[in-house]
DNA sequence: TATGAATGAGCATTCATTCAT
DNA sequence: TATGAATGAATGCTCATTCAT
């Protein structure tokens, strides 16, 4: 994880199953009440206490609060990344509207299950900043992406691939951010999916 | 605009020209100091101090330091869905592609202008919480964009109306706000503008 | 009114009747806001807009928010230190028991009326402080208790009839602040009087 | 103690004896300063500033300024009332008079002592309110006094003895802290001690 | 005289972080 | 290593009071 801010960067590498244990306690502690009450109300006493450890000990494995934030970010983004990289692997065969649609059905569930940690946490942390947008889904997959679409390079019509490749994902991403987001409205996740996938594709294809 | 939550309302109108200019010293200095160092950044004593004004005043005219940043958003969306109504109007008999384009560029230029306010701000302020996506361009122009829509509803394709102006105009938002937040992107307005035109116009039309 | 602290006393002597006026509304706007929500919630600015006046205004006839507070209290006792010695006056020639009864009836009655302002404000209010306790009542009225005492010289068994005033004042005052106080007390008017009446007329007669 | 409003109550127990200590520092400070000064004078920074202790350590052991407020006042209220009820059943078997006139003398003695503390202190802080006239002393000890009553039956005329109670409890306590109060007076201890069971035996005995 | 905009010292309180035990 | 007591800079906000208009 070279992307990373070094003052974010965990303090020590726990190398002890126990400590291993405590840190997942205190990101366990973390994510919940920072989903529960945003990043301003999760204080860090806050956080071990409900981690059931001491202040002082979540110190010995945090630099900083940021530094949890950080973490949570980093894991969600890790699985998040490797979920969808199977799933564009899995499919790089596939006709490419089949293959579009499942991969973003994937990224759909994925952003959904880490909706919070992915999309708002970023924002309400300073020093994390613009961080996340960059160097979350995008950038990690690009050249997994880059491939996914060198493969259908004959059936795709727009010239610049880069390009496209940028309008085709925030395309995907944003839809599906602001349908997560907005929860009066009244579509279905397969209704979304199809139209998603039918504007990419149609914008790719035609 | 009476989405706005009660408690966040101004505490008293100005009345004389000297109250209104005070308002706007505060606001003014809101602004850039939030946009300069984000909203943790920016207290209150900070921000009356740079519009020149005691910390009193500002308390005076704004009952909290949330409600200056309700204040900032407010006049940020008011000011964009202004330009765009009018721009959709001004826009109604012209071609689809054409229309299209030209409204997402005024688009693209709103949403720089106002960035930050638009954009983040909402997300670091907790009472304003999720309020913003919703309650800004989006929803206070449904009626204007369905109008638009149904002027060409002939060449649109796409069967649900509601679902294509949903995913039509995340289409664009995202890729816009993801265009504006990264600046290591190698791509000009103009592509940009051209390739989310392309985009919609084939979701719309094909 | 010599006993008033200089610093305390109205600002200026409101000479025209419109001015008269607007003092009163001051007074009355700040007695229902302190009755109802205690002097450190009566801010001088709220006492002004509920006496529909500017709070220049209010500064122009009280010199501090202590000076309303005093004037209030000086009101209040002056109104019960004349119905008092009146009652008094009215009853030197009754038999002394008869009398004692009236005047604690009447006592109970002023302090019913007053009560707020009489017994809590004082103490809420730093510079009126210790002021009131010695101030009210009991000093205005010494020389006309004291004469109704010789009166009845010959009835009275206490030989200190200065200790003898002391206490039986203060066991009137009291007893019948604390039943003032206490709203879960289940004694009547009447059986207070009564006993309090008992109590000082054994004291000072057996 | 199970009177005390919930959210006054301290806000962790310490643990280890510097804990105690701290808080002990804490509340003699308050103390000492409110003594001098009045509540209001006594700011959080100052209590924490003269007890040698941070602000931060101040509010780990109490929640609100309010809360020290009704700690300060909880310790009188329980010191007073153990010494009161030991001199009561200490007493039980003496004959009325001397009874009687020894606990006014320790009632004398504790009120004395914690005089600030027991008669100004809750008026001036809001959430105690009316709270202590009625928490203290009088309810506490309600049922001693009761027995001790009970004891002596036979001496005491008063038909009514729960009347009977409260004008005797408010006449010995209502002298007593007027002459606390009044430090112009010139009575002695012991006159005003000898005075006031004299008004009491009388007022029950005949 | 009346107005109300402006003032600013001062307060209660929070919370990330440290360090003695 | 773990604990939790202690720290204190920093913040949002109030309100009595002044003064230009």
């Amino acid at each position: 994880m070279e992307h990373q801010i070094a003052e974010l960067s965990p303090r020590k590498v726990p190398q002890q199953q126990r400590a291993q244990f405590t840190v997942d306690c205190i990101l366990g502690a973390a994510e919940s009440i920072i989903i529960k009450s945003g990043y301003d109300a999760a204080t860090t006493n806050h956080i071990a206490e409900v981690a059931g450890v001491s202040i002082g000990s979540l110190y010995q494995y945090f630099s900083s609060k940021e530094a949890i934030a950080a973490a949570l970010v980093e894991n969600a983004v890790s699985k998040a990344t490797e979920v969808l990289r199977e799933c564009i692997l899995a499919n790089m065969g596939k006709p490419l509207p089949e293959a579009i649609r499942t991969i973003i059905a994937v990224i759909l569930e994925t952003r959904r299950e880490h909706n919070f940690i992915f999309m708002l946490l970023p924002r309400q942390v300073p020093k994390l900043g613009r961080l996340s947008r960059s160097v979350t889904t995008e950038k990690f997959l690009y050249n997994t992406v880059r491939t996914f679409y060198h493969q259908h390079r004959d059936e795709i019509m727009v010239e610049d691939l880069e390009i496209a490749m940028f309008v085709a994902q925030h395309l995907v991403v944003g839809s599906i951010d602001a349908y997560l987001e907005d929860n009066t409205i009244l579509i279905t996740d397969e209704q979304l999916v199809d139209h998603i996938a039918d504007a990419v594709v149609k914008y790719l294809t035609k």
